[in-house]
DNA sequence: CGGCTTTGACCAGCGC
DNA sequence: GCGCTGGTCAAAGCCG
């Protein structure tokens, strides 16, 4: 406490110092990486000594001039999203203690000054491009309930959009940076477009996680550089060519997305069945659609079952009982997607199982990709699905980012339930290897 | 009374 | 510089 108070002392200086020059951003940023070079975790001010530079003066007299001690989390674009994760996952991140100031006010006071500081938090998380992830699902409400908690701050019409465009700020905590934006499909007005722009720096509630991991981690892809050079064309590469090609209409992965709650360790390894990047605008986006096409007639394979053949949906054999995963809003929406798809594939043509299916529980439609693969010749699978089935499985990293993931899935739930873990794990390896073979 | 929504105003980025 | 558009602000009103 006496270093940090002793660093805070130095920081307050230099930020005196900084007054005086008004070029700076530059130099301050320097003395920040300065600190950062000599201390393996920089002590900086509450909010970030970055963040301070731009509205300091603001934020000095909203907050008094005091001074928080906080660990200085430099998110560069990669570490962003992993330390959402984190974040999400458990209240770390720099303990609780990151939480310190807003968590030291009244939620009122906070709000009050939540202006200010929120310049500065933007500024933090500015990078070149922010990072959006888009999801397109079938939903009748005004929103989609992701677990978080919104506050509306706007609304507008957008250009070629008969449907206005309603901005949502995360409240969860008062400088949580997280907007989404939510518009109705104006093709569709049935499927509702939530797009959802950077990280939550603040425990979620467990209800939260599942959306949180799925957003970060979809982002993490697109922020990644790694990701297009990981072994040769790379596993996520070879798995959104595959997908890029079943994004044509007779691919059909509206049971594609189940990430269900679990973080994991490396999230940018995650598989996005039926997403499309674009980097077009201004804000790199990803897309998940997670509708389902209309019709099944167009179909290019007729005899094939309309199941997702390259889900690589881990979580339904494996997912623990309901009483130890609580429920939650995302993953009864990822029930509300499946269950409802289902029912509008059923409607179309059947595409999984008998009407009466419909009240069935959830994990008939959370078929694994094994049982998958199972249920029809393989000679039904596109080569492409096949081939990045293969790179998939038979990489030593999905394996380790799977044990990861189930790991902390079972993990969440069920304190030190060892015995269950590995079973689960066992069966996840056998299950890989199976799919390896066939 | 606090929190939320609504809505017009404002601002910034971009193309012409 | 101007207009368009997306995004945000903030005052007013609503609601529990």
């Amino acid at each position: 406490m006496e270093q940090a108070r002793e660093e805070n002392k130095m920081l307050k200086f230099l930020d005196i110092l900084e007054q005086d020059k008004p070029e700076d951003a530059t130099n301050a940023k320097g003395v920040s990486s300065q600190s950062e070079e000599s201390e393996p975790l920089s002590l900086s001010l509450g909010i970030s000594f970055k963040g301070k530079i731009k509205g300091k003066r603001k934020q000095d007299e909203g907050m008094d001039r005091g001074l928080t001690l906080g660990l200085d989390i430099n998110l560069d674009p990669v570490d962003h999203a992993e330390a959402a994760n984190i974040s999400s996952s458990a209240s770390s991140l720099g303990g609780g203690k990151e939480e310190e100031p807003s968590e030291m006010w009244p939620p009122s006071k906070v709000l009050k000054t939540m202006k200010n500081v929120d310049k500065s938090e933007a500024f933090q998380n500015d990078q070149p491009k922010k990072t959006r992830v888009s999801i397109r699902a079938r939903c009748d409400t005004q929103t989609m309930n992701d677990g978080c908690q919104w506050r509306k701050y706007g609304q507008k019409m957008a250009k070629g959009n008969p449907c206005p465009r309603a901005y949502y700020r995360c409240t969860v905590s008062p400088l949580c940076p997280v907007r989404k934006q939510v518009q109705r499909c104006a093709e569709d007005m049935s499927i509702l477009i939530t797009t959802y722009e950077g990280t939550h720096n603040h425990p979620l509630p467990m209800s939260a996680t599942a959306m949180a991991c799925t957003t970060s981690a979809a982002a993490s892809m697109l922020q990644c550089p790694s990701l297009s050079s990981e072994h040769g064309h790379g596993l996520v590469n070879s798995a959104i060519s595959s997908i890029t090609k079943f994004s044509a209409p007779n691919y059909n992965p509206h049971n594609a997305l189940n990430f269900s709650t679990y973080q994991i360790s490396r999230p940018h390894q995650f598989y996005f069945p039926n997403s499309s990047i674009s980097s077009l605008n201004y804000h790199p986006t990803i897309t998940l659609d997670l509708t389902a096409p209309p019709t099944a007639s167009n179909s290019s394979f007729p005899h094939m079952p309309k199941y997702s053949s390259t889900n690589l949906n881990f979580s339904s054999d494996f997912s623990p009982p309901q009483s130890i995963m609580p429920p939650s809003p995302w993953s009864s929406y990822s029930g509300y997607f499946n269950s409802r798809a289902l029912t509008h594939n059923i409607n179309h043509g059947g595409y999984f199982l008998n009407p009466g299916s419909q009240n069935q529980p959830l994990e008939h439609l959370h078929q694994p990709i094994c049982m998958t693969n199972n249920n029809f010749p393989q000679r039904f699978l596109p080569d492409s699905i096949i081939a990045a089935t293969k790179a998939i499985t038979s990489n030593p990293k999905f394996h380790s980012v799977l044990a990861t993931a189930l790991t902390t899935y079972v993990g969440n739930g069920a304190s030190g339930d060892t015995l269950r873990e590995n079973h689960v794990l066992e069966n996840a390896e056998l299950s890989l290897k199976l799919c390896s073979e066939k």
